[in-house]
DNA sequence: CACATTGTACTAATTCAATTAATACAATTT
DNA sequence: AAATTGTATTAATTGAATTAGTACAATGTG
């Protein structure tokens, strides 16, 4: 598995995040693989099992893997080698969306213009 | 002068930065315009010099307005009207969707992405 | 030169969100 | 049914952000 380190300012949950992004983006985790259970993890790790979700839910948000119930965790059919997807995408909204609030954009003013954005790029698609 | 919103979980300091820049962006001030103190905005706000200092030193981080001790505090000369940094604004969120389009990601998860972003940075509702 | 006015540095008090854990629950497998 | 899986809920704790109290530094004014 991968280690800790608890005297990081990194938070542990990001700390696993990272290490197993990293397992996927170097091919040592594959599509369809089973990943380590969030028990497994944090009985190895000696946290809670909740910040091993933690973790593994800010995967799957990003797409890399995904989560059943009774079943466990996999890696994600489309998280092959090391593509930067959602996760530096939504970095890059977050930067954007900061500079809009500071900026002082109303809300509406800056959903409105990222809805005409969307529709203008993702012209043929379907969707509200 | 402007209204502050106690209320608001949106910092005063960040509320002041916001109407600054407002005012500046549609030319209420203008390049050279000398600013309220930070005293008097601080008095007339109720509120610590030190917070109406940390707007401005922030406003001059950002290039917007330059502060001298014993003379005051005034709009910088580049800083003319809000729409460069509008356009910025719009740069990022078009580049950013167009990422998401290369990558491949879909317009829901995205929408999805930026609505999340969007409600963690705007929970400060109203107090700008 | 004295003195008011300006912005700022330093420090401390407080508040608030993030992090983690304890516990219980829900879905799936065996 | 029992075991195993991920997750929801709640609470304790910690740590960074925010604000204010106070003192200092630089400039303007008489």
């Amino acid at each position: 598995m991968f280690s800790i380190n608890f005297q990081s300012r990194k938070p542990i949950y990001d700390q696993i995040y990272s290490n197993v992004l990293k397992q996927i983006a170097i091919g040592e985790l594959q599509p369809g693989d089973k990943l380590p259970t969030v028990r497994l993890i944090a009985s190895e790790l000696g946290v809670n099992p909740n910040t091993a979700s933690k973790a593994y839910q800010m995967l799957e948000r990003d797409g890399y893997i995904y989560s059943v119930v009774g079943k466990g965790s996999f890696v994600a059919d489309s998280a092959n080698g090391g593509e930067i997807k959602l996760g530096e995408i939504r970095k890059k909204l977050f930067s954007a969306v900061k500079d809009a609030v500071e900026y002082g954009i109303e809300k509406e003013i800056l959903q409105k213009s990222f809805n005409e954005t969307l529709n203008t790029l993702y012209k043929g698609g379907m969707g509200e």
